[in-house]
This record gives C-alpha cells, structure tokens and sequence, in this order.
DNA sequence: CCAAGAACATGAGCTAATGTCATGATAAAT
DNA sequence: ATTTATCATGACATTAGCTCATGTTCTTGG
C-alpha cells in the first residue's frame, strides 16, 4: 500500500535533485530513501525516476504520483492544522524575540503566513528590551526566542531549525576576494567587524580563530548589518555574517562573499521555547511553518 | 505523522460502526486497531470519536479527519490506477464466468465502474458454454471465474472475495417462517429447491445436511432464482440461497429467510484467476474495485 | 440483580518493515 | 587517471506495528 510517507519523499526528490539530499529534507540516510523507493517502485511494478541525470528525471509514473502528492499532502496539513486548531481554543500567545540580528528577512514571512491561519493566537515582537532573553523565556516573559547558541536551562527546549553557513564578506577589490575560502591566519592583519555581543557568542571567534589561535588586528563592532556592509564595501574591515544574510548584497554585487575555513563554518539556528509549549498546536504549526518558510525564501541552507 | 493508514481505518470504523467489525474489513485484529487509533489521538492530542455508543459517534476532530479521508483516498486511488494503466499499455482481455447463479447483482456495477477506468481492457462474458469454466480458466479460455467452491487446479489462484451467509427462503406463512434458524432435521420432510448442478457443490448438503445423515423429503431444481422465489412463495418447497441474492424478496416481503444451523453456514465467494494475471495492473483493480463494489451493494457480508 | 456476552483497553512479546552502516559500483569532474 | 559525487546493496539494528492473552466496562436477558 502506498503511504504518506512515500508522497513525501517524492516532494523531497524533486526539491531537492538527488537522494543525498532528498535524505536530508526528510532526516532519513540516502540509503533509507533507495530502499523506500526501490519498494515502492517494485510494488508499483515500475521505475519512478531515472538516478542517472541531475537532477533526477522522473518517469510518467513519477511525475503522476508526484502530481498526488501536490494534491494530496497540502490537504492533509490542512486537515492536521484543523484538528490542531479545534483542540486548543484557548487562545496562544506567542512573543518572541531574535538574538540573530538579521532574521526578519525569512522571519517577516513566517509570521504572516501563520497569522492566517491563527487568528487567535496573539504574535508579538517586544522590542527593546535590554534583559537577556533566553531567562525571559523560562521566566514565561517570552515564548519563542530565535537564537544561533543554545545554552542548557532547565524547562528551555532548542528546536533546531536549519543550519547556515557564515561567510566571510570582503570588499570587491580586496585580497581575499577571489579565494575560495580563507584561513585563520589570514585574518590576522584584517579589521573584523562584529555585532556588539560578547566575544564567547560569535562564532568566527568560538569556531575559526580561537582554535587557531589567531587575533584579527583590530575589531569595531556595528548595530545593523547595512552599516557593516558599508564599512567592508569602503574596505574598512571584513566581517562574518550567515549567508543567508548576505545575499541581497551580494546580488547587488556590493561586497564579495568568500569561505570560512576549506570546510566552511556552520551553524544551527535554533528556536528556544518552553518544554511545555512544545506540544501546543500552534507552536507545533509555528515552527514547521517556519522552517518550510525559511527553505523556500532562504538559499544555500540545510536541514538541520 | 498521519499516514494513509489511519485514514483507511477511520474510514473502515465509520462504515462498520465498530472496532471489531472496522478490524474484520482492513484485516486486522481488534487490538492492532485499538493500539492504532490510541497511538494517533495520543500525537493528535484529541479524542477522535466516543467509544461508549453504538455506533460509534464521532468528536469534531474526528470527522475533520473523516472528511480528510474521503477527500484523499478517491485521489490516491485514482493516482494508483492510473501508474498501474501507465505501465500495462498491453490491451488486457477479461473474459469471466460466473458459477454462481445470481451475482450479477453486484458484478454489474463493478464492471460499470471497472469498464470507464480501463477503456482498453476487453470486457465479456461469454454466455452459454456448457463446458467446465475452471479448467477453460486453465486453458486461457477464460481470465477469471466466479465461483464458490474452489478445487485445486495447478495455476490457477483463488482470491477470496467475500463471505456470505446462507439463509434459508420459506413461504412468509410457513412452519419455520418465525424460527431464528433451523436444524437439519428440520428439512427432513421439505422440498428443498437447488439450482441444477451436482450434489457436491450445493453447500447446504456438503456443510449442512450431509454431516447430520439428513435427507431431504424431495429435491426439485430450477435454473433461474426468480423461478424458486415463486415456488417457494407458494409454499411448494425451501431453498436455501445466499442473503444476497435474497435481499430483494425479503423486502417485497415475498419470502422469509431463516438461518441454517445455530451458527449460520457461511461460504466464500472467490474469483480464481491464473497466477501469471494475479500481477497485472488491471486484474489487481478489478479484484479491489469487486470487493469494494460488492461491500457497497450488498448488506450482510463479511470480509475473506 | 446477577450471569453471560459484547466491545474496547492494555501489557507483553514477536515479527517484519524500515531504518543505519559500511562498502562497492558508476558516472561526472578535474 | 584520479578524485569526487551519487546511488545501490547487503548485513545488521531498531522499532513500529501487529497478535495474543487478558482485564475492564457496559449491555442484555433470565
């Protein structure tokens, strides 16, 4: 019998062009995904796709089932989002906050398409509050912060919602940039520009410098990530910054983006809530919401 | 996750009224099913239908999710018919016979439905051939058989359709007319009307009568059902016929029915088939489509 | 009102489906 | 030709999902 499950993983195969990946979207190992499919195709009684091209191709048949799938699963989240809905009445309430300062681009989206369908669940963005958010969360202030460093407290739960890679954004002209990838000791004679947050709480230091033991010659720090743009396009300084935030300059060939380290440096973003909120319908809703949200407006991201 | 599973057996629970019964017709036990729905309300956090009531009566999101599957499995039906019709373009050829007497009751609509789904596939049942169908069904003569009683026959497989049970038909002013059931000495001085064919082969012998030692008073045949349900109405004999070949004298209040022993004799009606045809696309639907036609037409029958 | 019968729940245990891991084959890229 | 990526495959592991046996609860009929 055919499942769910199998429409799904065709969704996957066909977003993501190969089984590797396709593996990822669905947190199954490739091989899991052969064998599922090799099944599903010996019980149909016919080949799905054909492996050899990339992306995959699909057959006729795999372009039908496909088809079902896109009928088919969206009614069957709407029906879970219903029954969802029809348990809890009560009104939710959902604040949260956003550690990582360049968030609101996948975050913005998110928010609304939730608002749609949870009407009654009050979204809201405190802003500038100086407290340090993720007590806030136990302390029932706050129910959803986004942050890229869990830290373990009791009651806080870390979802993760899908990793990153920070890259390095240098101005077009500079030395670096048209390395693939640069190493710590590159940095050393370069200005780093950060977020105004402690040193333990940036990456390029926790994961690329200090193992080295490298200092950059010089560190400022800026609020917003526009004003770090225009200090790395005037060549003031290089900065980190996931590469998802990077992209419209990028687009607008503004500043040039190279590599952290020959492996790349990355990260999970992750969202901090309550353990018991954690089985309410609507924060369920909430974060497949935005995790789907973030794949389709984000590129060059990962399952986490 | 919700799977096709959950939808299936909620959709068995609603026809059937209850777990048990619900559990008979997807083909599995009481318990699976109870662990089944159990698991699913659990991660769903919600009830999905009140067990106290007989039938069972459905909460909201139950019939939320009741609604989701009567949209969803026509989809995925029709998705798997058409991959099945994709990969056997070969024209197909359906020639049937029908042992038993009066099934075109239910084949009909079956073929009807069968028919629109599978234009190329060569319906036909050939009529009047005085020869054997099972071994015809050997000899390529024939593609599938109707029958009740199925003999071993080297290639050939027997797919269980349904069961049914015997009643036995009496005139509405009968002696045995108000009896729940009847032993076989009771037939000890009937008439008892047969269609005309051999001893072995009539069930309320081989099951009924000829373990008790009883004989009835007399035998008469007749070919055709209509032609029994009058002399049985004008009280010149018994006969004893499957509930659904009855159904429709029943409601005309033409005859009564009466069970056969304190058990009820139940038979399976089978389609046999050549074990090559049990894989083709077609012949797997038109088996599906059968048994699905015939639990929807006819009242009183049980799964294989 | 009690005994017997249905229908559903539940826990233990088993099996088979469905994964992972390690590795090999194949094709594309350098 | 070598490296790198992807998919296939077999052996093993895990676990979901089933059956079996039994308990609980509600209904029915003497």
């Amino acid at each position: 019998m055919i499942e769910l499950r199998h429409l799904r993983t065709l969704i996957a195969l066909r977003d993501a062009g190969s089984l590797v990946e396709a593996a990822e979207r669905v947190h199954l190992t490739q091989s899991a995904l052969s064998h599922q499919i090799k099944d599903l195709e010996e019980r149909l009684g016919t080949a799905l796709f054909v492996r050899k091209t990339r992306p995959v191709e699909f057959t006729r048949a795999g372009q039908r089932l496909l088809a079902l799938a896109e009928q088919v699963l969206p009614l069957v989240r709407m029906g879970e989002r219903d029954v969802a809905r029809l348990i809890g009445h009560e009104p939710g309430r959902l604040h949260m906050a956003i550690e990582c300062h360049s968030c609101f681009q996948w975050l913005m989206p998110t928010i609304d398409h939730f608002r749609d369908h949870w009407p009654e669940v009050e979204i809201d963005i405190p802003g500038g509050h100086h407290f340090d958010p993720l007590p806030a969360l136990a302390r029932e202030q706050l129910d959803l912060v986004i942050t890229a460093d869990p830290q373990p407290l009791s009651g806080v739960y870390y979802e993760p919602l899908f990793r990153y890679q920070g890259l390095l954004a240098v101005a077009r002209q500079h030395r670096l940039a048209e390395r693939a990838f640069v190493a710590p000791e590159d940095l050393a004679d370069e200005t780093l520009i950060t977020y105004p947050v402690e040193h333990a709480r940036l990456d390029v230091f926790t994961q690329f410098l200090d193992p080295a033991g490298v200092r950059p010659r010089e560190i400022r720090t800026a609020e917003l990530t526009v004003m770090m743009m225009q200090l790395v396009a005037s060549g003031r300084g290089v900065c980190a910054l996931p590469n998802w935030a990077l992209t419209e300059y990028l687009e607008r060939d503004y500043v040039k983006a190279v590599g952290i380290g020959e492996a790349g440096m990355w990260s999970t973003l992750y969202a901090a809530i309550r353990e018991e909120s954690r089985e309410q319908p609507w924060m369920e809703d909430f974060l497949r919401t935005a995790r789907e949200t973030s794949f389709a407006v984000l590129e060059g991201i990962k399952p986490a």
